[in-house]
DNA sequence: CTGTATCCTTAGGGATACTG
DNA sequence: CAGTATCCCTAAGGATACAG
């Protein structure tokens, strides 16, 4: 048990946690992988505008603007453009209307979503103002690797 | 494909998103599950307190102050609370010091484990000040509630 | 409709002094 | 050492008007 204490925790976050900060980066509170998300996406927004590409298939500005969270549009062109900057999302002109932007989730984007099932999975069975998707869980019990593959191809397939 | 999207958007998302609010639920900006986890831990520290208890085995007041990230001293009396009044963590008096608090994870809080671990390895492999945790990535490749598994049973043993 | 720009408010948070 | 309590301030964010 102490070994296996020792080896988890050696193995999942000392070991880069102490790693040297590279010169010129840019400056991050600290060089820590969790703190880094935190700092990327985890100010009181950015994480709903993902969830509204990768899950609701929004992608223009207006469909942000409408979510139920009520996000207001200073702020939403701030985050999009925080966003764009992280190469999280990227920003395309509607070929059909050349006022209108496209909004995209890109490859770092997309990969943010075994994290999203797994707080989706932990919100459902703790959040009790929510119903229990048991399917949903059940499917993630089993192989996530297979579900996340499924998913992933899912959200590619339907960006363009 | 497109069976595949929409499939993959009602088994995630939306459906316990639009189940009806339940009366005297504590009101929340939506009835979201990514949105319950921003409200519960998405602020600029929980997490951070969250990944001391959990992977760097603090307990005590003072070692969450010395994390890197330098918190300060009202922010964490404020967020400790906080995190105690959602059922994250609990508050003990130490038995050898009477004036020392223990403070450890509930189930609830060491159930965000396989969020972390997600969240982790996607830092791992897009921040670039940090080094390539390839055993780590490997493992997570694999059999992920296996690993899942020991890592909760290590958490959960260092606790007391 | 897709954003900008502006104004204004407040919560979050830093610094620091203080208490048991 | 384990917190509280204050003071202060900035950045985040809300409301709303405006522009292409």
């Amino acid at each position: 048990m102490q070994v296996l204490l020792i080896l988890g925790r050696i193995l999942v976050y000392c070991k880069w946690y102490n790693a040297p900060m590279k010169r010129n980066a840019k400056k991050y509170r600290s060089n820590c992988p969790i703190n880094f998300a935190q700092e990327t996406f985890g100010d009181k927004w950015s994480l709903l505008i993902i969830r509204d590409l990768m899950f609701m298939g929004k992608k223009y500005y207006g469909e942000f603007l409408s979510s139920d969270e009520k996000i207001s549009t200073n702020i939403l062109a701030d985050r999009l453009e925080k966003l764009e900057g992280d190469g999280l999302i990227t920003k395309a002109t509607d070929k059909e209307n050349n006022s209108k932007k496209i909004y995209a989730l890109t490859q770092k984007g997309i990969d943010l979503l075994p994290m999203f099932l797994e707080m989706i999975a932990w919100s459902a069975k703790y959040d009790n103002n929510t119903g229990t998707p048991a399917e949903f869980i059940k499917r993630l019990e089993g192989d996530k690797n297979s579900l996340i593959r499924e998913l992933k191809e899912s959200i590619a397939g339907s960006e363009t």
